[in-house]
DNA sequence: CGTATTAGATACCGATCGGTATCTTTGTTT
DNA sequence: AAACAAAGATACCGATCGGTATCTAATACG
């Protein structure tokens, strides 16, 4: 019972699980090798490299939560119920995290430096997504007149990213999740006044 | 020209510099070598292991940074113009960071699990002086009269700090300050609408 | 059924890891 | 100046790092 797409998908799986909680520098082959129950020899047949298996395993990681995220998003279908579908996910993050060791694209962000080019470039890009998803939520929520005109949507976009990673930190580093919740409590409040 | 306690302040010094911008994980005792131009003999004459001076280097970090922003913060006399002070220096962080690599509280609550209780529990508690130092702030501006009776200290201080968190994570990502700009706005109108 | 291909295991490489024992050099004390 | 204590250098330890060459065994294909 050879499955080689199963064995790949298992090492991205587990990889991702160690490089999210104990960071990527600060995550082994002997560590993966360890989680997968597989040798250096199977690894390295799937990725030529410990820095391909890091880029290959954020990917997998921020699909993982984008996906699920964007399911969210189109269980909804005006604006303001969407964002609050994005922070309802959030919030769930933190008691049941679909993938554990906090958000990925926080964590990539802090950990790379310029040593790390290519994996900063894809967080970069991680971010773009999330930021232009909820800009498309919000424009076209004016589109429908269900959020006021005057709204600035990159604005917008921007400080809802940033207090709710800035919250996963917090509840992150506390063990709970009250900031979480005030920070969903806020961006609600600002929804509410945005909202026609 | 020997002086132990200047070499051990330079010692922290880079080694923060290096745990702040490669991770604690990451920077080996090699690297703090080469860029104090000691010996591991030295160092380790210093420090009795990795982990403490893990530890004493953020603490050092997080002393550089609040001692600069409780100068900013005593500068003013009004708690409205205290928290802008606050925000002034965060963004001051990006353009001209005092420690390299980011804020060092976002850094370590992101790199440290549960294999690293005593930097962990440091990190908590960096980040309670820095919400109680908020929380003080806003109380007082209660009392003078000068922000509203309906605040909600313990709320408003922790939104001000992930806002800010999330902020530094995006704009070091993105190697600008549009981001920081934007939630510092996003703060000053919350800080407007809770002033008397 | 036989053969070629490939998934995965084993054993090893040089380099570097955190840490230590020991020695030399510097500064202090008397 | 002599003796001592402490700062820092040197040389080394076993363990582990990322990576590779080679081998075995399972599957796909003719």
């Amino acid at each position: 019972m050879r499955q080689p797409a199963a064995t790949k998908a298992n090492i991205l799986k587990h990889s991702g699980q160690l490089f999210n909680t104990q960071g990527y520098k600060a995550t082994s082959i002997s560590d993966i090798t360890k989680a997968t129950k597989l040798t250096k020899g199977a690894i390295y047949r799937h990725f030529k490299s410990k820095d391909e298996l890091e880029m290959k395993a954020l990917l997998h990681l921020t699909e993982t939560m984008f996906g699920a995220m964007r399911d969210q998003i189109k269980k909804q279908h005006t604006a303001p119920k969407k964002l609050k579908a994005i922070f309802g996910y959030f919030e769930s993050y933190i008691s049941n995290p679909p993938v554990k060791g906090g958000c990925p694209l926080l964590n990539v962000s802090t950990e790379v430096d310029d040593a790390h080019p290519a994996l900063r470039k894809q967080a970069v890009a991680v971010l773009d997504v999330l930021r232009d998803a909820i800009i498309t939520v919000l424009k076209n929520g004016v589109r429908h007149g269900q959020l006021k005109r005057s709204i600035k949507p990159e604005y917008h976009a921007s400080i809802i990213i940033g207090t709710l990673e800035g919250a996963i930190m917090m509840s992150k580093l506390r063990g709970d999740n009250r900031d979480m919740r005030m920070a969903i409590h806020h961006l609600e409040e600002m929804v509410n006044r945005i909202t026609i």
